[in-house]
DNA sequence: GAAGAAAGGTTTGCGGTACAAACCGGAGGT
DNA sequence: ACCTCCGGTTTGTACCGCAAACCTTTCTTC
């Protein structure tokens, strides 16, 4: 690890994405979730939301479990490795912040 | 202003994105520093910090000065309107994962 | 039990964006 | 005078997010 100004780099832009940075925290402290309610408290539209899940899915970092029978209903929920990469991403973001706190220009 | 997730939606996506969000909070703490520091810094391209620096300087987050005379030499800091758009965009991101952190679903 | 409305998602089209790599202009070395 | 290298800018391409159109399966109402 770099500096946490270089480390910006490394950055996991599926999960930096604003729409699903709130989907990916929101699912943080929860067991799981259904599209309905992410697309409430998001306030996304079903398409964009739907698109963002598929691409999370993709990526490892989100279950998409349809239920059959009934009226169709799909839950959410974060892998394992889903959260370590959520958890990792927050840390980052804190460690630039708090750099940019404490830290006056070299040579200055 | 709505819940910390939907507010996502109006994140400044100038500000928010990776290498950006890096410029603009090392200057945060700086008054000004100049090209080659933030390129060492953030590890970037001269080509890519010079077209972040544009947009930065277009959207009035920041000022790029040039020297006149001798070795060219540019200056970056950010406008007062810059850093208050910088920080209203950490409170934001602080705001979703503390939300995050307390939350529990609703209904469940 | 058939038609219509509507919930629940998916796909498509397009405008915008980041990054790599080519390019440029002028100062210093020789 | 030439060359080279520092300090940036421009360009070209491939990807991405968003809105809006589209599809599919379930309820409702007669």
């Amino acid at each position: 690890m770099g500096t946490p100004f270089e480390d910006m780099a490394e950055i996991d832009r599926l999960v930096h994405e604003p729409s699903r940075l709130a989907i990916t925290s929101a699912l943080l402290s929860c067991e799981s979730a259904d599209f309905l309610f992410l697309q409430r408290i998001t306030g996304l539209s079903k398409g964009n939301l739907s698109s963002h899940l598929s691409k999370l899915e993709k990526g490892g970092i989100v279950t998409v479990t349809k239920s059959t029978g009934g009226r169709p209903r799909t839950t959410i929920g974060l892998t394992p490795m889903g959260r370590d990469t959520v958890a990792q991403h927050w840390e980052r973001l804190t460690r630039l912040r708090d750099a940019a706190r404490e830290w006056t220009a070299p040579g200055e």
